[in-house]
DNA sequence: CGCCCGGTTGACAGATATCAAGCGTCGTGG
DNA sequence: CCACGACGCTTGATATCTGTCAACCGGGCG
């Protein structure tokens, strides 16, 4: 008797996945996304403020988020919560916790979201056998690398804002979406516990920069008017 | 005709290495640190002040430290340095440079130093034969995103400092080294600049410290004397 | 021996945090 | 459907930490 086919699993496989560009299973050939497929345990679907994983939380699963996006964050000895970064569609969570064997912090949804689980030992596993696939393993850890690099500790407020804004745009403009106009997702609090920063900060900086037309922003949507000032601004001027 | 035995090729090779307990050798077995060692294209020296890659270098060669250290720098648009990280013997330097196959940054000796120089390449198709040393790669690569988080951009000077301090102490122990004394092989201004601070708040950090008795600092000689108190510090009293 | 550079210390300034009040929106419950 | 409350956000006044500017010190190297 043949497998029904089942539509949801159909729209679920990362063959016809819209961000498979994106995620793992750039440069593999349709056979090899066929057994990449196999591996991934399961998907799931997560509220607002709902725990993908917990801080010291035993590792296992890398997340690749397929919708929605997520906030890594630690709280520290005085209750007040840091935020390591944020995660978009076709991007991972999980590979700082490779070495220790357990997740280094929290990453919860900030809206409703939803990830595809893959065993991190069966990924590695199925990485010696398609060599195309644990190198691009390697350019994710290598890429992640980077993109932590983005705040320069010895720039002012103002620089770290754009430089946050320029890389939500870019990560948006990957995804084929506008790279001028986009909701934010995370709370003026998240943004300034991630850039360290106070939250009446971004505010007046959102307001400064509106009143200069370089943006404008209501609520939590946000639409860059001036990409090049934004730059100059980013850079140091 | 015997090849005839080297001494110094013999005590510069992956098995005599005192290091390889740190290093990429871990968990192999002597057969496969020996196909290591034939990929180990060369070993360099370098002084005080000289460059190991540029930023925007083409990548090709992963670096182990063998002996001094190195800082990781940025210069941005106004000329100001920007220290990324530091490393000790032991310790990888180009990860960050596999994603876009070129160097994000450079990588200058602190002192006389010497590394050893790894095709990445090649290390990538012996990792395809030796899981076990793909697997390490990995988990080297998440060590590495863990250690950049090691400044919260939240915390105060003294926080900052403090948190260097036992960064560098405990790599120091690592190596079998005292993790109460030793010698910063970088200025003021490399630590200021690493963790986003004015060398004259270094200076008077370090002046603090004393005073309470917490470490004793003689131009760069350390010595950690309440290694408690120092916790205290790091992770916000 | 003297210069130079890295480091220290002091006085002051400025950026950003903190404290506080108030506003608008959204969601909830009557 | 409307009213209320809560929460996220904004804006203002003030405080504080750290940066900046400047002078000076001392060791190391030529």
């Amino acid at each position: 008797m043949a497998e029904p086919i089942n539509p949801k699993a159909f729209q679920l496989a990362c063959a016809n996945c819209s961000l498979a560009e994106l995620c793992i299973p750039v440069g593999l050939t349709d056979q090899e996304v066929q057994k990449l497929d196999s591996i991934i345990s399961k998907r799931k679907t997560l509220q607002r403020g709902d725990y993908l994983f917990h801080d010291g939380q035993h590792f296992e699963q890398i997340y690749a988020v397929r919708s929605g996006s997520f906030k890594a964050s630690n709280v520290n000895n005085a209750g007040d919560e840091r935020i390591c970064g944020f995660y978009f569609p076709g991007e991972l969570l999980g590979f700082h916790a490779i070495h220790k064997k357990h997740y280094l912090n929290n990453a919860i949804a900030l809206e409703t979201s939803s990830v595809c689980a893959i065993s991190f030992d069966q990924l590695f596993e199925l990485g010696t056998q398609i060599p195309t696939l644990q190198r691009h393993l390697f350019d994710i850890a290598s890429q992640k690398l980077s993109i932590d690099n983005l705040i320069d500790l010895n720039s002012a407020a103002e620089e770290r804002l754009a430089r946050f804004l320029l890389s939500i745009s870019s990560r948006y403009q990957r995804r084929g979406l506008s790279p001028a106009e986009f909701r934010l997702s995370m709370s003026r609090q998240d943004i300034a516990h991630y850039l360290g920063l106070a939250t009446e900060t971004i505010s007046r900086l959102f307001s400064d920069l509106q009143q200069q037309n370089i943006l404008s922003i209501d609520r939590r949507q946000v639409q860059l008017m001036d990409l090049r000032k934004l730059q100059l601004i980013a850079t140091g001027n």
